[in-house]
DNA sequence: CTGAAAGCGCTTACAG
DNA sequence: CTGAAAGCGCTTACAG
């Protein structure tokens, strides 16, 4: 138990001059046949790239980042950890950079606005060449010396790289209706800490409301809330399930809460109540019933964030989201049997 | 939509030879005032860092590792981030290492043994001073260049940091013998993509049955899973309730899937069966009832490994684990109600 | 096609 | 108490 693993091994790492002195050739030499092709007459650099090999030299970070200016490091901000989404979006946004030979440091806003600039600063002065920032909700992201790529939504001023949340509430307001629900309850989650609505929300909620406004005989009220799972219980105890037969939360999170408190209630979904949310967190699906959702495409997201902060590319995106069809929602069975029930 | 942020200020960083030059002193001196307390007089020490901090200066982390061989940064390794232990136990690594001046750049094994071995390199490569790893299931931690600690159990050889997880067995065990219950099946989660046994699971399960084993009266079963959520909702199809009145899974996304299988078979929870697992993971609370489990203490840990790797102290440690009692367990009430019940 | 030299930004041992 | 010098490990512009 207290034996310390790996922990003898400590060799002084190899370098460059290292292997110069035992191919008989200068460092430049070896630096030109590791990284540059064509430099070299190919069978000596083959020698050369073999000894190195052999000899187990890996470049050093520190002499390379000081001579070139670059860490080839990005850093990444994420609002909280602790939130579902997050962490399968961290992965994500890895995958990415590591396709482009970059490392990610994880920073991580601990759900507030101060946390975030503090993690920005943070991993500028670690030497991040460059940052992907998912914004708490709510807050302002501060002037940056390297270059950012914000990931949120549409309504974001400067923002770069979002998933086209509004259609996602077009897509989820649409197939509510042809379900055959006419008395919709939106739970807008627009609440922040710092007062300032999510932007992501508001254009959930817009889409939404688009669609039930334009469409005959559907009504629909939108309240205000915070997003979290314990808010959804909380609501799920206040609301009249006699008034609406489908709710609509613009996070899972907030809507898996409801799912939770109308069971303990005794209400029956999606039979008494149908029920959807935005995300498709894993949480969704161990609740029961599992939870319909409009899901994000994070890899497409990571994929331009990261190609923008690297320079690939300079225009950000709209990102098509997706609707996924569980057991929280179908046709309302109680109060109006006969309009057109899709199955 | 297009435009990015921040994208603007993309000023030279100012050098620690900048703020010499406008100070009218030297490099080394200005060095001496941020960071050698006492070398210089006050006075001027602090009119020196006034103008570092004035100029906007901050050390520039290639130079300072190129010259020191240190980066201050730790690389750490976890099994899997879709995980939901994982996330919070990152978080609680941080927070250890922050506090003590280092980053961390996050490693995913992506649950494979290779997966670990190759960010291992991976992090090395990239210049961590010193590795915290929890390891894939089943793997081996191959031999590293830098200081290495290992969070797991304490079955693996050479390991350094664990939870007690034989006396969280004994825990739960004793807890359910005292609620009343006398024929269990343990769950016990051993079955590992390498066929290598988990030793946390085998620890766990090893608790567990020291204490049935030494009571009278009390029978058993401990049949081997894999441990997933979905292992759990198959396992829950195929047993026979009346044999058992409680289960005891070895982790909390396997006991959540049984819960979620079970009830799906209207086995009522904790009336009939009653479940738990290990973890405390945030799922648990998720699901209804809520999830009896045992809690790691993620933060003691996290502090005691990265203490370990960052050569504050060189021995491991066992640190205690909790018992939290929840809904989805109780006295049995159907096959043997006279016995004992405690509430 | 190959090598010697300069220099990226720091810190520390040494000299004054 | 303060400064000049050396050097950490690389890469690249330049010279041969």
């Amino acid at each position: 138990l207290l034996q310390l693993v790996a922990f003898k091994s400590f060799h002084h790492p190899v370098t460059l001059a290292d292997v110069a002195r035992r191919a008989g050739v200068s460092p430049a030499t070896v630096s030109n046949a590791l990284s540059r092709r064509g430099r070299l007459s190919e069978p000596v650099a083959e020698r050369i790239r073999a000894l190195a090999r052999e000899m187990g030299y890996v470049t050093g970070h520190a002499g390379r980042s000081l001579r070139t200016g670059t860490t080839r490091t990005l850093g990444l901000i994420v609002p909280d950890f602790a939130m579902p989404l997050f962490p399968p979006f961290a992965q994500a946004i890895k995958r990415a950079a590591e396709r482009r030979g970059y490392a990610v440091l994880m920073g991580d806003a601990l759900a507030s606005a101060d946390g975030q600039t503090r993690e920005m600063e943070n991993l500028v002065a670690r030497g991040a060449d460059a940052l992907v920032i998912i914004p708490v909700r709510g807050s302002t992201v501060v002037d940056s010396p390297v270059p950012v790529a914000i990931i949120d939504s549409e309504s974001r001023p400067g923002n770069t790289v979002s998933s086209d949340h509004r259609e996602g509430g077009r897509l989820l307001a649409r197939y509510l209706i042809g379900l055959g629900h006419r008395s919709i309850l939106i739970l807008a989650g627009t609440d922040t800490p710092t007062g300032e609505s999510s932007t992501v929300a508001l254009d959930r909620t817009r889409g939404m409301r688009e669609v039930f406004d334009a469409a005959p005989g559907v009504t629909y009220d939108a309240i205000p809330s915070p997003v979290s799972f314990e808010a959804g219980k909380d609501l799920a105890r206040r609301i009249d399930p006699s008034r609406y037969t489908a709710i609509a939360a613009t996070y899972d999170a907030l809507a898996i809460g409801t799912v939770v408190g109308l069971v303990e209630r005794g209400i029956r979904i999606p039979d008494e109540m149908s029920i959807a949310g935005f995300d498709d967190v894993v949480w969704g699906q161990i609740v029961s019933p599992r939870l319909t959702t409009i899901r994000q495409d994070l890899a497409a997201i990571s994929e331009r964030a990261v190609a923008i902060v690297t320079g690939e590319r300079d225009d950000g995106c709209l990102v098509p989201v997706e609707l996924v069809v569980r057991q929280s929602t179908g046709a309302p069975r109680r109060r109006d049997p006969a309009s057109g029930a899709s199955r």
